[in-house]
DNA sequence: CGTCTATTTGAATGTACTCAAAAGCGGTGG
DNA sequence: CCACCGCTTTTGAGTACATTCAAATAGACG
């Protein structure tokens, strides 16, 4: 029952912009999106093709990451409930996408095809907005991002991650959490073992 | 004449959103916007304040960074004429500045207001869509520089960014450069030494 | 219970770092 | 015009920290 499952994306919609949808505003835009069940482990996105759909979580997690030429992969983005998922830099720049999205969980996505979303934001100035104010927190977000990797050592980063998100130590394992904040996992085993040992 | 300097800016947002605006649309906008000359050197936004403006480079160069807590600073971006330049996290998180915004040469900005940019955005759909399509680039921007940082070393960044901006060795002094590729000066130097040495 | 994967630990290595000093470069004033 | 000053860039030498390679331990799952 797609009312009740979207439920969710409505408030978030609706929070982000500030003003409540009217059910008929919602009934259209509920419409254009679909909902999406995926098992744990299967990708969704494979870096280099190409990517026209965004991906809301209603549920689970997923992780992004990409692979560089000597076949190491790098976890770029953690993805959980009421986050969204995708690769930007291919929806946005129709480019081949840079990143590889998987799962880690079983997931409830709900699925938005990039002409949807444009259809939507031509006719709903309201959803235009929210799509502006998304744009605009991940980027904000990205940003606060590479101010910490910058300014912050990865004993910081990963109490920081952990402190916003503690369940992430029973749902991510470890070497992508390691892999995340930039460092191999055989690193951050030490880092925590260091951290341990200072109490 | 404010009418002539803001045809930059005209055509920016026109090619952004593909599509005209009215010459009523953009004198509208136009009248809440103002331009601003800035001497080299100077800072426009000191890190732990609130940033309510972006800033939009009609001429000049800039850069953004931030000081961590053993006092190096970080060349976060390099803005020259079209681009954007704004501490984004504190705009629009209504958090302290996390970057410092400082000019490298005499500029020609023009400011644009937190305050303003909403009332346009609610006014007209076309200022709103702007600046959806302005942040996504933007993140999408921050990603694609995330990967690159992860999957090519400096040597290749650093090629990458002088090919990408031929006159950036002019105009920006090396040790920034380094910084924004994140590495010290003298690294970045011995790294020009060997491929020097190399033909 | 056995297999597969993740995590931990150890030892050696390497790359960028710090500290330090010299050389280069640009601008100012004598 | 040249000498000096401040700042940037280069170079050298030693160091530190994450990495690699390797192996052992621990956990998860059929």
């Amino acid at each position: 029952m797609p009312k009740i499952k979207n439920r969710m994306i409505r408030q978030h919609i609706e929070s982000k912009i500030g003003k409540a949808l009217t059910d008929e505003e919602f009934d259209y835009f509920s419409s254009l999106l679909r909902n999406k069940s995926v098992a744990p482990k299967e990708v969704l996105i494979h870096a280099g093709d190409r990517c026209s759909k965004l991906y809301f979580v209603q549920k689970g997690a997923l992780h992004s990451f990409l692979t560089d030429d000597v076949g190491n992969a790098h976890v770029v983005q953690l993805a959980f409930e009421g986050h969204w998922i995708s690769d930007m830099y291919s929806f946005h720049m129709d480019q081949p996408a840079l990143f590889t999205i998987e799962t880690l969980e079983p997931c409830e996505l709900i699925v938005f095809e990039k002409s949807a979303i444009a259809e939507a934001c031509d006719r709903l100035h309201k959803i235009e907005r929210f799509f502006r104010i998304l744009a605009q927190n991940a980027y904000a977000a990205a940003q606060y991002r590479i101010a910490r990797s910058y300014s912050a050592d990865t004993e910081s980063r990963y109490l920081e991650l952990v402190d916003k998100n503690p369940d992430i130590v029973l749902r991510v394992p470890q070497f992508l959490i390691a892999s995340y904040l930039g460092v191999k996992p055989q690193s951050l085993s030490r880092i925590r073992k260091q951290m341990a040992e200072r109490r």
